[in-house]
DNA sequence: CTAATAGTGTCTTTAAGACATTATGAA
DNA sequence: TTCATAATGTCTTAAAGACACTATTAG
């Protein structure tokens, strides 16, 4: 193999000690994070239990383009990195957090999506315990704040074509962090066919948030919702020490749905271990505290 | 929100209109697609079905690096089209096919995978039915063949450590056309704990195949056994009529398991309507021909 | 005692696994 | 008639849905 020569009579390491790359053009490649957590609210009444609130982290731009809009976290990708490497690192310097749960979304390319150049999103989906993560909000140079997610009203029009299928999603986002409410829609298109399957986000509205990002984040909702159901990936989102009511309300939070007790501990709390600690000071009967379970699938 | 103006004093349209990039580097960006066909194999019992075998398509190297070697199909992304329009395009040039089933599985962007330069590449998975290909096997300039997949032994590894798990899987691949054989060996890391999860694809032995694409073939294996359970998605690969058995074999080839007749029809026929066609000419009884049917999901 | 949550029992419904039985056509 | 596949029936096992019932605590 090593002494297979090209048409130029070069060997394969003559041929890449003299190689020169091409001046075409390149993308700038940059990394961009929806990274969620599940914070409590406040609850006067002392007998119920606190609600929950699934948030993600967007800091405020503090230059064109868009400036004053919020987006996710992110940047570009340095060349002796790989694009998880560059999202840990950018996680690390927004929210403190060296080791947290990291998945790869998508690859965003539209070459239109960002206004000043030619600029591909590689994107991530993190997941952490909020109990972990130092927030330096309010940074001096750039402002990063939780915001509360809201996807309110999801319209589903199914068109029955004569040799395929139209599923039409129009998902709303609403994104809440104090005075501030952010919002958009995103049309979800599947067209399926003889020929194919062509998915496209098409943002119809957007109020404050920077690039095609609502896309990016409507996209994480969605495998975040997908995955919940058959893998343990919400125990990323839970601290050390959990019930298992907790942990069915961080389910019914991401699945938007309530769930019936019996069965979710019957398919859940396999992902689970109990531990001798019990909560005190409700009102209300203690409630045993579980562990996550390390299992192999 | 146009009348916005940055700390130089420029609204955005002034920013952009004097927004130039900065000079920082640049990878190339390439898609490599791993397109699936399932095709029929010679059996010269007239009374028993012939087998089928699952085959993807590789192009040969003409050039260093990695001349003589096989590569997936796939090029550089141009600056007006997303990375699905490059791969859909480059697969019209290999295989004449324009609409094909296509879905982006994964951004490789190890800084090293490509010796030449920093190169990353966003893989596409395709299927397609083999009646519709019309390869242009043996064109002067670029060698493009179908070779059958074996993925012959997986052996698996679970270590349970104190805080979390560690899983092994090592993937042996055989790629076959007539006297070529290719192989390589991909070992699938899952290291899970409280600090996160690291997925790792290691090669640890590849014979004959160009850069990490022995790594993306693994992946979009693994991608396709995933999906054909829960979807849809093997109906891609199959022509417009088709027998419960034939998809019962795709299926199987694709699983690496046989399935039980009955509990297969039971789940996977509400993905078909019957027609009145029924094949003829075989050995044994008739069997009934039956048609995508597209469905809400 | 009360309001609220904790935790379990059980009946029903649905899906999947296992395997057996009958049907049919070309040579 | 035979061989190989086609197609369906049925019993078992496992999981999920629905809902009711008992237990326990702070105030």
């Amino acid at each position: 193999m090593e002494e297979l020569k090209d048409k130029n009579g070069l060997t394969e390491e003559q041929f890449l000690a003299a190689y020169r790359p091409g001046d075409y053009e390149r993308p700038s490649v940059a990394v961009d994070t929806v990274i969620f957590t599940v914070t409590q609210t406040k609850e006067d009444n002392y007998r119920k239990l606190p609600g929950k609130e699934l948030k993600i982290l967007l800091i405020k731009r503090g230059g064109h383009p868009y400036l004053g809009s919020w987006a996710l976290p992110g940047g570009f990708v340095n060349p002796d990195e790989t694009t998880e490497q560059a999202a840990m690192r950018e996680l690390k310097e927004e929210t403190g957090v060296d080791n947290i749960y990291l998945e790869q979304l998508y690859t965003f390319s539209e070459p239109e999506r960002d206004p000043r150049m030619w600029v591909m999103s590689c994107s991530y989906l993190a997941l952490a315990d909020s109990g972990k993560i130092s927030v330096e909000a309010g940074d001096d140079a750039r402002q990063a704040e939780w915001f509360t997610v809201k996807t309110c009203a999801t319209e589903e029009i199914i068109n029955e074509l004569e040799d395929g299928l139209k599923k039409v999603t129009e998902y709303k986002l609403e994104l809440i962090c104090g005075d501030i409410i952010l919002s958009g829609k995103v049309r979800h298109t599947i067209l399926r066919n003889d020929r194919g399957v062509k998915n496209t986000y098409e943002i119809t509205e957007n109020n404050g948030i920077a690039f095609d990002h609502v896309r990016i984040i409507i996209y994480a909702l969605e495998r975040l919702r997908g995955k919940v159901k058959y893998t343990d990936i919400a125990l990323n989102l839970m601290p050390e020490y959990f019930t298992l009511t907790d942990l069915q309300r961080v389910y019914e939070i991401i699945l938007g749905k309530e769930q019936l007790k019996a069965a979710f501990r019957r398919k859940y709390s396999v992902l689970t271990e109990p531990t001798d600690k019990m909560t005190s000071d409700a009102g209300h009967r203690p409630s045993r505290l579980y562990r996550r379970k390390w299992l192999t699938e």
